[in-house]
RNA sequence: GCCCGGAUGGUGUAGGGGCCCAUCAUACAACCCUGUCACGGUUGUGACGCGGGUUCAAAUCCCGCUCCGGGCGCCA
């Protein structure tokens, strides 16, 4: 059987046709031993298909197949045969076994769905974890995600790009940076590709987009906060903030398009049923969202210049139920690089009912201002050097916003915890696997 | 950073001073069973996070520690 094995090719479960002989390989999910006839439920990446085991296989192979420890790896070489009592409508009788890899008894965790797993046993078996169509599911539409957001951003002729993710200084000042040693010099995991984004929009490229890892050392500890996240980021230059808002909501619509389209197989695997946003998103100014969270009761009345907290989210989104924008801050709540006018900040967020997804702005691209609004946040211009730089040579005036892919995935697929849809989270106390 | 709550077999749980050498499900082991599809049945295996204290008696109450979850602040 080995030099057969090696030699035949390899089908999956999802894809048999009745008559044919093949070879099958994946994962034991269960064992159901009858007395005089067993079953063997193989699961690869596919589906999942029954093996018979009865009389009319060889006893040895009977043998093997029934005493097979659940989620060991194996290759069955067999004949599909066409059977209305098998789940899936056919079965396979095998001819031929192989364990490929034994797995141990007491499984950490069960992939069969049966017994429940709290996240943090979930997370520490992650592979087991994502045997579970459930959990697969997140990560194929997390793939298909990204895939689909590259996509849109190459159709609004955006260049994809990398920036370094090991820095000299901050961002700007507020977020904690994680510092690390850089030879003989003190460095940081970068918070954000905001000013290399930026620097790129003065350069040939005029309009780019990155998806990559953003570092923030707080020490926080909710279901939408990770310390390693992945954002999506955009900058465009000759673009004001009506047009960035717009690719913003264009981006996020063209997501759930390819989600609806292309993972509806997924989501019921997830339980979701998902709807595609109606655009245009609602628009609301800061002062409206105040006095609008104000009327819907919130415990904290806002005043102006207040940042909108979590309970002011929630009734906001409770009352609007759709995704929108607050636009029009407060000046001195939003970064040095932001313009301002006066009072208000051309900055912009796009909200989901339960959280915050995208922040962004019209940018000050002049850099007398943009050095005074550094030292009024009571910054160094100095160590922004090399950025400000990039503004004396001729930069154009520009727009742009970051995005978070956690939770624009968990909102969309109403996941309470934006763990769920990473591989490895990195938060306050999980630093592996 | 502040504030709550939790930790019981491999996994998920019940139990909140004696009724507990700890419940149920699943798992694991053995046996029975010829159509299962969360297969069924019988028997068995296996646990109170760590350290201290109170008490005749502690899984249960108190203190400290460790780990975990959540709310808030802030943010993506």
């Amino acid at each position: 059987m080995r030099a057969t094995l090696r030699r035949m090719e390899r089908s999956y479960a999802a894809e048999l046709t009745p008559g044919e002989d093949v070879v099958v390989k994946g994962w034991v999910h269960e064992v159901r031993d009858l007395g005089g006839i067993a079953f063997v439920i193989l699961r690869d990446t596919s589906g999942k298909v029954q093996i018979k085991l009865d009389d009319s296989v060889d006893e040895e192979l009977v043998e093997r197949g029934t005493s097979l420890s659940r989620e060991s790896v194996v290759a069955v070489e067999g004949t599909v045969e066409e059977e209305e009592r098998a789940p899936t409508g056919i079965e396979i009788l095998p001819t031929g076994l192989d364990v490929l890899n034994e797995a141990e008894p007491e499984l950490p965790l069960d992939p069969s769905g049966k017994v429940d797993a709290e996240l943090p046993t979930r997370l520490d078996n992650r592979t087991l974890d994502l045997r579970k169509d459930e959990v697969k599911a997140i990560f194929e539409i997390r793939g298909e995600v990204q895939d689909a957001l590259r996509k849109k951003f190459r159709e609004l002729n955006a260049t994809e790009i990398n920036t370094p993710k090991i820095v000299a200084t901050a961002t700007e000042g507020g977020t904690d940076l994680f510092p690390i040693s850089y030879f003989e010099r003190e460095a940081f995991m970068n918070q954000s590709p905001q000013l290399f984004k930026q620097m790129m929009v003065g350069s040939g490229l005029e309009r780019v987009f990155e998806i990559g890892p953003i570092f923030r050392a707080e020490e926080h500890n909710t279901p939408r906060h990770l310390n390693e996240a992945t954002s999506i980021d955009f900058e465009s230059a000759f673009v004001d903030d009506d047009e960035a808002m717009e690719f913003c909501q264009d981006v996020t619509v063209s997501a759930y398009e390819r989600v609806y389209e292309d993972c509806q197989e997924q989501l019921d695997a997830i339980g979701v049923d998902l709807e595609v946003p109606e655009t245009p998103f609602e628009y609301l100014t800061y002062d409206e969202a105040i006095e609008l969270a104000n009327s819907e009761g919130i415990e904290h009345q806002l005043e102006w210049g207040d940042d909108l907290t979590t309970k002011a989210e929630t009734a906001l989104g409770d009352a609007i139920g759709e995704h929108y924008f607050v636009t029009d801050w407060p000046a001195d709540a939003k970064p040095f690089y932001v313009m301002k006018d006066d009072e208000t900040a051309r900055a912009y967020d796009m909200m989901h009912p339960r959280m915050e997804l995208m922040s962004g702005g019209q940018r000050e691209h002049r850099v007398d201002r943009l050095r005074k609004e550094i030292e009024a946040q009571g910054l160094e211009p100095e160590e922004f050097e090399y950025y400000l730089r990039g503004f004396r040579y001729g930069m154009p005036p520009h727009a742009g916003w970051g995005l978070g892919l956690e939770r624009l995935l968990a909102t969309m697929l109403d996941i309470e915890n934006v763990r769920e849809v990473v591989l490895f989270p990195r938060d306050r106390q999980r630093l592996a696997p």
